[in-house]
DNA sequence: CTGTAAACCTGACAAAAGTCATTGTTTCAG
DNA sequence: CTGAAACAATGACTTTTGTCAGGTTTACAG
């Protein structure tokens, strides 16, 4: 139970080593664990966070509300990830709320023990300044992936990122479960062209559903619509 | 002339008291001053780099090509910007091309000094830390913008941007002069579709144009549009 | 200068995406 | 079990944006 915890951190903070022994058992220490029921939200935009989250289990949504009052998701985040890190560093509130899209558990890490690692131990920091650089790295592919693409290449993308990031179960069913609401809010589009989308990849055979459940079929036929063919 | 150059990682870095005065005297010993014509490339997409790059004077565009071959502009960094940090602490290659939109002078930091002072100097790596987070945060904002607003919305936020980060001179004209294709790949739209707009706002007397030069003359028209008005 | 290439502009049309209205389908609390 | 609420689907239509195919203007090397 304890040491799950302690790997959520060095997971995301991809520090095995970098952590001290004794730094990891104060965190740990200090951790509380939560229940998240679907729906409910772990944190709010604008809130000031004096901790940061851990995902135990289940997913959950990273949003911003636009100005036209959509939802954008930014990241969806799964075992093992790290929330409300960056506004843990930069002392600033939370650019983001979190939702769970499933049932969670996760565990709280009050910001004292992190902030503290950071400046004594500087190994740690490396390994987050570089984790951090890497994330930058994934929003600037975020950002042209959006402008320079239209919603359907999107929304293929969409659908092999959940199964590579989350996996799919024996029948290739995704083992996430996002309403279509969710996904346009991925992709950033209406609901509607969502479902009409879906509804011609699913006529055309790329991909399947079953219930709220949907399945890659046909890897390649996305693969190459991603890349614009 | 030393001098200018240390303050480029100062102020990029945000962290004056962090470096120690030897570290800033290592650094600023190894750098080496390039001239770059408008339009070279500073660096390109790929390329592995051994230090980061610090702008002196002048403007460049960082840049990613996209599947369709076209160019998203994914920063402008001016005077005391330093470019290629990612890459250098990620030892990744970059994901960006660096292009002078003006011509330039920069200056080129070794990565050992910088990889140094991160190994060895918490508080440093704390604020470079500090800086990415917050870099990550605009990021989503982004993310956001591009999704979820139209090609008007972005072109009227890119001139308000542009005036608040490069200022303008007393007849109100934008220090930076962008072609219309960087417009348009700023904001991630075609560039016909891009000049239309201009044209329009040029019209409707929310800017003005003389020669390349562009001004705001309606910030409040400008900004009610981006915010939907 | 001056010719040429690059940048800018415009119209006509096509394609993509959004909106509104309506209906069918699940889900789940009571 | 059942009825309201949430979700999914689809049609009809509008708006936005992109594409193509011309033009004009501007910059500037020779």
């Amino acid at each position: 139970m304890k040491n799950r915890c302690e790997n959520c951190i060095v997971r995301q903070f991809n520090s095995l080593r970098a952590m001290s022994k004794e730094e990891l058992k104060r965190v740990s220490d200090s951790k509380i664990t939560k229940t998240i029921k679907k729906g409910q939200a772990i944190f709010e935009e604008g809130e000031k966070l004096n901790g940061v989250f851990c995902v135990r289990d289940g997913v959950s949504k990273l949003s911003k509300l636009s100005a036209n009052g959509k939802d954008q998701i930014v990241k969806l985040a799964s075992k093992g990830e790290v929330m409300g890190q960056r506004s843990v560093i930069a002392e600033e509130s939370t650019n983001l709320s979190a939702v769970a899209v499933s049932d969670m558990e996760v565990c709280f890490i009050p910001k004292e023990g992190i902030v503290d690692a950071l400046h004594k131990n500087p190994n740690f920091t490396v390994e987050v300044l570089r984790h951090m650089a890497h994330d930058l790295r994934e929003a600037d592919d975020v950002i042209v992936n959006m402008s320079q693409k239209t919603v359907k290449q999107r929304i293929a993308e969409a659908f092999l990122y959940l199964r590579d990031n989350f996996g799919a179960d024996k029948e290739g069913f995704l083992n996430v479960t996002l309403s279509r609401e969710d996904i346009a809010n991925v992709v950033g589009t209406a609901t509607e062209s969502c479902i009409r989308i879906i509804s011609e990849f699913k006529k055309k055979e790329y991909i399947k559903t079953s219930g709220k459940k949907i399945g890659v079929v046909d890897e390649k036929k996305l693969r190459d619509l991603v890349d614009g063919f």
